[in-house]
DNA sequence: TAAAACTAAAAGG
DNA sequence: CCTTTTAGTTTTA
């Protein structure tokens, strides 16, 4: 796949939940990160570019084109799977990504907690390192991170906020109780 | 060493 | 039921 060196780019997408962004980088001969971008600012959009790697548009590239339809499709509630190959999950501590594998094999319609993938990488002590290593989850919504809540029901944090956790749950069929807590009937691990 | 998307327990509404 | 406080943890910058 020809594609010149080092390059990186963004770009801003209408979604049903908001406008967001699509952060795309290179990071290797072969190795590209890729990315949903929750809050798009304009300083984090331009992070992705300098004067040394120029901003090459979305289309240019068909794994990010399909990336982005992918992420659209999502956004609109239909049931996608993301490939992870694109991922640069090499570039991650080695207990971040072991997180975000565990992450990653929650299917749509379950949650998991902090402590339970905690225990499924195999430090059931480590629930708060967990939260730690998703708030610094590259990758938001290709790994869906938004999957991970508290033990006891409550949403926790998310990068874009608590109330687009809500509507990435809602939009896989999570139930909530009255409370505003997770009904945790369906709890992966 | 401090900070963090956690948890459990305890205290007081 | 709710809230705040406190203490115990692990990983990362």
């Amino acid at each position: 796949m020809a594609r010149s060196d080092g390059s990186q780019g963004a770009f801003l997408t209408e979604t049903p939940l908001g406008t967001v962004g699509l952060l795309w980088r290179e990071t290797g001969a072969d190795r590209r990160s890729s990315g949903f971008c929750p809050r798009p600012s304009p300083e984090r959009l331009s992070s992705g570019s300098s004067a040394t790697s120029p901003i090459r548009k979305l289309r240019d590239s068909p794994e990010v084109a399909e990336l982005g339809r992918r992420i659209d499709r999502f956004l609109h509630g239909e049931p996608v799977a993301f490939d992870l190959g694109i991922l640069a999950l090499a570039d991650c501590p080695g207990f971040q990504r072991e997180v975000l594998l565990a992450e990653s094999r929650i299917p749509r319609g379950w949650v998991s907690t902090y402590e339970r993938i905690a225990q499924s990488v195999g430090a059931p002590r480590a629930a708060r390192a967990v939260g730690t290593a998703l708030a610094q989850n590259p990758f938001p919504l290709v790994v869906p991170c938004h999957r991970a809540i508290r033990a006891d029901g409550d949403l926790g944090g998310f990068q874009g906020g608590r109330a687009m956790k809500r509507a990435l749950l809602e939009l896989e069929g999570i139930r909530f109780a009255a409370s505003g807590k997770v009904t945790l009937e369906k709890v992966w691990y």
